[in-house]
DNA sequence: CGTCAGGTTGATTAGGATCAACACAGGTGG
DNA sequence: CCACCTGTGTTGATCCTAATCAACCTGACG
C-alpha cells in the first residue's frame, strides 16, 4: 500500500471519486486535476498539519483516518473533526492552520498546492459548489456534535459514535443474515474520548457496560458487532442522524 | 422599529450590507438583490423556523438576535448557533429544516425566497464565494464551540461566552477609558445555559463567583461591565479566539 | 524476557445537575 | 391603587455522573 509522492493515478478510476470534492467535476475539469495534485502518505501518529503553521496544500483523505484536534492551553485536548475518505482538508483562502491534523491510521491524501486550488475553485463552478456544499455537511456535523457534547450521556455519546460509524464504515459483506452489524473502530479508547468529551476511562467502562446489557459484543479491543443497529440507535439519545 | 414584509430599502444604505452575504456584490448585483428581497420581522419568543418544516425563504438577520437550537426527544435542549445582524439562515439546496430557529429579541431578517436565492448562487459567483467564506468561518465558529462544550469548565464557559460577546457587540462609545467594556447580555440565563451546555442554576452562579473575583461588575441582570478585558480572557482557558 | 502502548477495573473525589425556596420587576385586572 | 401572577434570576442543600488516581492485564516487539 505504499503510495510514492510522485505517483500519479488516474482520477477515474479513483475510490472517493464520487464523494469527494471532485465529485462534480466532468472529464476537462479532471484533466487538470491530474495534472497538478499529488499524493502523500503519513504514517500512524504522524501530523499532518500543525496549528499555526503555514498550510502549504489542501487535499483529500483517499484512505486511512485523520482527526482535527483543538488543544488548550493547558494540553486538554477536543477532536473537532474526523476524517475518513472523501472528506476534505484544509481552507482555501486561509493561509495559517488554526488545528491540528492527526493521522490515526496509515493516511494517503490527494494534494493540491494551495494557491493553485484556490485559483481552481474560482474558475471551475463546479468545485466551488461542491465545496459549499461539503462545509454545509461538515457545519450540520458540528451542529449534531456540540449537541453531543453539550448534553448527552456518556452511555449516550458512544452509542452514537458507534451508530455513526455503523453508517459511515459498516464493512459491506459483514452485515449478518440477522442484522447485526460488523465495525472496526478508527480510534483508540483515548481517541474516542477526545472525540467525545471524557476521559479514557469512561469510554472504557460505558464499552463494558453496553457489552453487558448485550447492546455490543466485543471481538478483541477494536471490532464491535452491534446485533441490532435499532437497538443501538435507542441508546443515542435521539432518532434522526 | 416596525418595517412592513413590504417595505424595500437600498441595500446601499443597509446596515449588514459589509459582513452579510451579499458584502462582495456589485451594484448590478445588488439591483438583481433588491427586486427580490422582502423584510420580514418577529418578536421575542416566536418561532423563525421549525425542524422538519419546509424551508420556503432564506435571508440575513438585519437587526436582532436569533438562535439556532436543537432539541434531543426527551427535551435536553442544545443551542448550535448564535444569530447576531449579519448572520445568515438557511441552507440553500436542502428544503427542509434540520433545527429550530428562534427570535431572542425583535428581529428583522432580509428574506430571499429559496428557489430564487439557489438560482442566485449559481449564477452570481460572488455571492457563491462569499457563501462559501461564510460556511466555513461558521465552520470554525462550531469546531471552537466544541471545545468550549466538550472541555471547558463552567467558569471557562462563561469567561469565554462574554468575551465573545465584547468582541461581537461591544457598544462603541461604551468602552471607558480605563479600557473597561460594556456589553448587554443578548441572552437569558437560561438561554445562555442552552448555548454553553449548562443549567441556568450553574450559570447564575458563575456570574456571581466572577462578579465576586471582581473579573466582571454587573448592573442589573443584562448589563455587564468588564473592568479588564484581558483578565476575563485569561479566565476563558485558551488564548486566540 | 522486559518494556511499553493500549485497555480494564476499582476507589474516591468533585463539578455540575437537580430539587427547592425565595426575591424582584413588570403587567393585569378587580 | 393594590393584590396577584408570571417570567427571570439568585442562592442553598443534596445527589450523581464522570473525572481523577491507581493498580493491574494483555499482546506486540526489540
Amino acid at each position: 500500500m505504499e503510495l510514492s509522492e510522485q505517483t500519479r493515478q488516474s482520477c477515474m478510476s479513483c475510490p472517493i471519486r464520487h464523494r469527494a470534492v471532485c465529485a462534480s467535476c466532468d472529464p476537462v475539469e479532471f484533466e487538470r486535476l491530474e495534472e497538478t495534485k499529488y499524493y502523500r502518505t503519513y504514517s500512524p501518529g504522524q501530523t499532518i498539519m500543525w496549528s499555526g503553521d503555514r498550510m502549504e496544500f489542501v487535499g483529500s483523505v483517499v484512505s486511512g483516518t485523520a482527526t482535527i484536534e483543538k488543544t488548550l492551553e493547558d494540553g486538554r485536548k477536543q477532536t473537532v473533526g474526523l476524517l475518513l475518505p472523501s472528506d476534505f482538508i484544509g481552507r482555501p483562502g486561509r493561509d495559517t492552520a488554526i488545528y491540528d491534523v492527526m493521522a490515526i491510521s496509515e493516511v494517503t491524501l490527494c494534494c493540491f498546492r494551495r494557491k493553485g486550488f484556490e485559483e481552481l475553485v474560482e474558475d471551475t463552478p463546479h468545485i466551488a459548489q461542491r465545496m459549499l456544499e461539503m462545509a454545509l455537511d461538515e457545519l450540520d456535523a458540528a451542529r449534531d456534535w456540540m449537541t453531543l457534547l453539550g448534553r448527552k450521556t456518556a452511555r449516550e455519546k458512544i452509542a452514537t459514535f458507534l451508530t455513526m460509524i455503523a453508517r459511515r464504515r459498516s464493512t459491506p459483506g459483514f452485515e449478518k443474515d440477522d442484522g447485526a452489524v460488523h465495525i472496526e473502530l478508527p480510534l483508540t479508547r483515548e481517541a474516542m474520548a477526545d472525540y467525545l468529551g471524557l476521559t479514557l476511562e469512561t469510554v472504557s467502562r460505558q464499552f463494558s457496560k453496553l457489552k453487558k446489557d448485550g447492546v455490543i459484543v466485543l471481538e478483541g479491543k477494536r471490532s464491535v458487532i452491534i446485533p441490532s443497529l435499532p437497538a443501538l440507535m435507542e441508546e443515542a439519545g435521539d432518532d434522526g442522524w
